[in-house]
DNA sequence: GCTACATGCTCTAGTCACTAGAGGATCAAG
DNA sequence: CTTGATCCTCTAGTGACTAGAGCATGTAGC
């Protein structure tokens, strides 16, 4: 059994991250000591294991919650990991595309800049008419707002 | 002089945004109608495009604010501007690059697929076992924290 | 046993750039 | 005079954590 700060190092998830995704329901409540410290088991690590990766991989949490889901019933058919993991891919590819369309224009803007006053300056012009943009260029990171309903925090 | 209504359909920022701007400063608060409604002048809808089209191109509203400042006093040298594009660009570039990494990893997870039991799905498997990837890939996005103290919000 | 210091606990609040909604006042058109 | 649109302020929610307060417990060296 392994305190949370040896779990920490373990996976490279910060305590208080471990302590989060506990407290959202993607591991369980572990073991506890006498004293109330949490004890986890090799499990445990796998689990966390698995999230750090697919949030390296960029799902987010809800995805990866299905995700263990899937893990944890192994009979269940495979197609729902396979559709997260291909709308993931598609939004990844998506993103790719708009931030091509940004770098286009902003090297566009800087390479204007001839370095004088701001009174002059191209980017600054640039940016108070959009008339003078050659794209429409992508909108900021806007999450998808999530009416999915997520298990209450507990608080026990 | 416009109200907050017709400011919105004139700039495509919604009405519930603009008077964000206004407490977070980017915007100056505008005269009232005796009725204590807002009353923009065209000077606001210019500054108000401006700020749309710097968010569109992926400034952050810390940069947006530098970016106003410098151009509300063209005497300036247009350096900062100019530092700021070229590092947000950098930013575009970095993240561009980690996403075409992310999307490798995400096509070999996918293409792996065979379609059978979650047991033996080769998505679930990747994930559980980071040292089946081929490369590192991309963090999530995460914002740089920001120490930089911005003007309380004023409640008048 | 004593003293540091690390580590653990819970809880609250902050991040970013908005968005949603409550609960009410005012305006313009018919 | 009514209806519906628009406006006002204020609070709280989003995602995925992170930071910190204030306190309890564990461990190593003396």
């Amino acid at each position: 059994m392994y305190a949370i700060g040896q779990v920490a190092r373990a996976t490279g998830i910060k305590v208080p991250t471990i302590r989060f995704y506990e407290a959202e329901g993607l591991l369980p409540a572990p073991a506890r000591s006498e004293s109330g410290r949490r004890l986890y088991a090799d499990a445990d690590v796998s689990r966390l294991s698995f999230i750090r990766h697919a949030r390296s991989l960029g799902f987010e949490l809800d995805d990866v919650r299905s995700l263990l889901d899937l893990a944890d019933h192994p009979n269940r058919p495979c197609q729902e990991a396979d559709e997260i993991a291909r709308r993931h891919l598609t939004e990844v590819e998506l993103r790719i595309a708009q931030l091509k369309a940004l770098k286009r224009e902003l090297t566009r803007v800087v390479a204007a800049c001839a370095g004088g006053a701001a009174g002059a300056c191209k980017v600054i012009e640039t940016l108070a008419d959009h008339a003078q943009c050659q794209s429409e260029h992508a909108p900021p990171v806007r999450r998808a707002s999530r009416k999915r309903s997520k298990p209450p925090r507990r608080r026990v």
